[in-house]
DNA sequence: CTGGTCATTTTTTTT
DNA sequence: AAATGACCAG
């Protein structure tokens, strides 16, 4: 190893560093597991191990860093910008990307190895359900049994082991999956014939074209001499098979993860990938990162203690050196309405009374659902707040219509896009007339975006709807011509923003909305106007496109077509997470699994109920579930520097209905002596009920509601047999009933009970007036 | 063909 | 509670 920067630099990036720390950041050669608890300075060591590589002659551009979201990959390329100095040779070029992206990128690259076109649509979620209902129906399937949402889950975690539809119909035993199978098949077909892959083909295609292409794999792993991977505890089979082949020939691969924050388990994430380092590297060195600089004591016992509570984990010891500070409180509110104001009002008092910025705190849920009664108090008490939703914006009507728009414009194969769009708004191209053109491009094999461009050819056409149609092309041809005639003397970017502000204009979408006099469609034509502002702030991406000995290549200048399927893919691939902006002054809203990796001086979980944390759809099954909601409580409680506040509403109201809630298991797990807990449900007599309308409020008061005590408390209750399964009870409203299951819980048992009248309920006994009959 | 109303449903979490 | 889908009158 030659090396090129001096020593007194290369002992500054172990400046204030821990002997484990250290022994990563010096690590070169050879597998190596770094295991890092929350807060144990993971990208400190990450940043300053890849500076090492290159102070130690290794060219950037030969080093890949894969992470999963855009935030996490351009904070890492930050601080290696930060930490290696401009006058190291060879520190251009390095590549920090997220899975997703590196995969559209080698896929483009090598899209004739891939066997795919180059101009592929990225299909979202939404795309992808649509796909799904056009393949349920092709396949005869009705949708009762079927729903789009379900099958498409079996083909992504299908795609997730690297199964395509061949593979998983080999496969396919029962007539569950064997129907599956077939829709399976026709979506892959309708995907191929609109030239469009969805997320997990962006995985599954990278993976099989670095498996089964062998100049590809070489090509790639001479180029990427070091790869590290971030948040490795949450790779899914695909990633794992793209990350070891392009580590095949060197093995300088470092993963760096926490078992203990794999929340991902329910996309594909197999977390023996982690557990299981050791075994396909035996040489791999591991370096354990237990300790914890970021929160407080109290902070840190009470996360180690309830993930304690997971069977099936590497032990590994939390530890701090920090003081005790604050404890953390356990608060229990009345219902949503007064948790929120709870929370506000903690919030307040931190930033005015112990100077906490706003940016400092963060209100974390477990489902998206919640934010929205949070979100109204925070504007109501004009605390400045963001909710963290990155593809919020781009999920709205509008938005997905002008950009349906300018995908058909980048990919003229794209069917769903051009489906959506061609008679949005209404320019008389109906259902009437398409399921026409549909049902003769069947007869005919051929693809309805061809028989489109080319009306006169379709039998039985009402003149009027030709018209229609041919109106429509020309529309688009005007526009796909700005390639060619201005493309190139345009800046490219700035043709972008002209670009998509003449779709906005000519499609006839912001007219649509600019005659209504409705707030709404106001605030849809202002959304609209944003989009054209983002698509002008747009900067292509700098190409990395290298010769294999790592020389960036002179390309063409893009042209407005290169940039928008640049700003499209861009568009497709942000999270929730991407949207947390540091330099904001906002209390940050997010859910807990948007939070991790993020750190806040003040903390407030929201909803520490069964049902929502953990999750209803875990509390059932084999117990892997439940546990993985643990590890999402333990980010949560992570997140916390030095405040922290957990909150659960004693009354919620979910899905339009009022409901008795049960406090999280997960508080009972939390060690006593290490928070604090205050009970505002009985306490806090400024905040009512609406009168009358509270369903609870004697029961309330006459049993001292929600006096949660952890451990002890109401043990006595945990053994109530008054009510066994298989008894018949009464309930005064639900009438009579059979029960089904009791779980005996320190808190107050509760017993499932099936009603005649309205169906299946989770009642606490010690609660529910219950009489038990014969 | 369009635009409205009424009924029905709700994958938690996301690249 | 909200969002989608089915259905029906212009």
């Amino acid at each position: 190893m030659n090396t090129i920067i001096p020593n007194e630099s290369r002992t500054e990036l172990l400046e204030g560093l821990t002997d484990a720390q250290k022994r990563a950041v010096e690590h070169l050669d050879g597998p190596l597991l770094v295991l890092a608890g929350p807060g144990s300075g993971k990208t400190t060591v990450v940043t300053r191990r890849i500076a090492t590589i290159i102070a130690h002659g290794v060219p950037a551009w030969q080093i890949l860093a894969l992470t999963f979201t855009n935030k996490a990959a351009g904070e890492m390329r930050e601080r290696i910008d930060r930490l290696v100095p401009g006058n190291v040779p060879g520190r251009r070029g390095l590549t920090v990307a997220t899975f997703h992206s590196f995969c559209v990128r080698i896929l483009r690259h090598y899209a004739s190895f891939a066997g795919i076109s180059e101009r592929f649509t990225i299909y979202d979620a939404a795309d992808q359900r649509d796909a799904v209902k056009q393949a349920l129906g092709e396949a005869g399937l009705s949708s009762g049994n079927w729903t789009p949402a379900s099958v498409a889950g079996a083909i992504s975690n299908a795609k997730n082991q690297l199964l395509d539809a061949a593979a998983y119909a080999s496969q396919a035993s029962d007539f569950y999956t064997r129907s599956i199978a077939r829709a399976f098949a026709i979506y892959e077909r309708i995907l191929k014939s609109n030239d469009a892959l969805d997320f997990d083909d962006l995985l599954l295609r990278a993976a099989r074209l670095l498996r089964e292409r062998a100049e590809v794999r070489e090509e790639l792993q001479r180029r990427f001499q070091y790869i590290l991977i971030d948040e490795y505890q949450d790779t899914n089979h695909a990633q794992f098979v793209i990350a070891h082949s392009l580590a095949a020939a060197h093995t300088n691969i470092c993963v760096v993860g926490d078992p203990d924050q794999s929340i991902y388990g329910w996309r594909g994430a197999d977390i023996r990938n982690i557990l299981e380092f050791e075994t396909h590297y035996p040489s791999a060195t591991i370096i354990p990162l237990g300790r914890n600089f970021r929160s407080t004591a109290h902070i840190v016992r009470a996360a180690a203690e309830l993930i304690q509570h997971n069977a099936r984990r590497k032990h590994k010891k939390l530890h701090t050196e920090l003081a005790d500070g604050e404890k953390p409180q356990v608060v229990i509110c009345q219902d949503e309405h007064h948790e929120a104001s709870l929370i506000v009002d903690r919030f307040r008092a931190l930033h005015d009374e112990a100077s906490i910025a706003w940016k400092d705190m963060a209100v974390l849920y477990r489902v998206n659902a919640l934010s929205r009664v949070l979100e109204e108090h925070f504007r109501d008490s004009g605390v400045p707040y963001i909710i963290a939703r990155g593809t919020a914006f781009y999920d709205r009507k509008e938005i997905k219509d002008a950009l349906a728009y300018l995908r058909y414009v980048a990919n003229p194969s794209d069917e769903v896009s051009l489906k959506r769009i061609i008679n949005t708004p209404a320019r008389g191209i109906g259902k009437t007339t398409l399921d026409g053109i549909e049902k003769q491009a069947v007869l005919g094999r051929a693809r309805l975006v061809d028989l489109l461009r080319n009306p006169a050819a379709v039998e039985g056409l009402s003149a009027r709807a030709a018209g229609a149609i041919g109106k429509f092309n020309a529309m688009v041809d005007g526009w796909r011509a700005m390639n060619e005639s201005g493309g190139i003397l345009l800046e490219a970017s700035s043709g972008l923003a002209e670009l998509v502000g003449r779709v906005v204009r000519e499609s006839g979408l912001e007219a649509l909305y600019r005659k209504s006099r409705l707030e709404e469609d106001q605030e849809r034509l202002e959304n609209l106007e944003e989009l054209v502002s983002a698509a002008a702030d747009f900067t292509m991406p700098e190409s990395d496109v290298t010769d294999d000995q790592g020389r960036p290549l002179d390309l063409p200048e893009p042209t407005v077509l290169d940039v928008l399927s640049a700003f499209l893919e861009k568009v497709a691939l942000v999270s929730d997470a991407d949207m947390v902006d540091p330099a904001n002054g906002a209390v940050t809203l997010m859910t807990l699994h948007a939070a991790k990796g993020l750190e806040f001086d003040a903390v407030a979980m929201a909803g520490l109920e069964q049902n929502l944390l953990p999750h209803a759809r875990a509390t059932q099954g084999d117990g892997g579930e439940l546990e993985e909601e643990r590890r999402l409580c333990f980010v949560g409680i992570t997140r916390a520097k030095r405040h922290l506040m957990m909150t659960r509403a004693a009354v919620r109201t979910h899905r339009g209905l009022r409901e008795r809630t049960i406090p999280s298991q997960f508080l009972d797990e939390l060690p006593r002596e290490s928070i604090v807990l205050s009970d505002q449900a009985a306490v806090d007599e400024t905040y009512a009920y609406g009168g009358d309308d509270d369903p609870f409020g004697d029961e309330r008061e006459a049993r001292g509601y929600g006096s949660w005590s952890p451990r002890t408390g109401r043990a006595a209750a945990g053994k109530d047999d008054s009510f066994p399964v298989g008894c018949r009870v009464r309930h005064p409203k639900f009438g009579i009933g059979l029960v089904e299951a009791v779980t005996p819980r320190p808190a107050g048992s509760s017993a499932r009970i099936k009603f005649s009248s309205v169906g299946t309920k989770t009642l606490i006994l010690g609660y529910a007036k219950l009489t038990r009959v014969e």
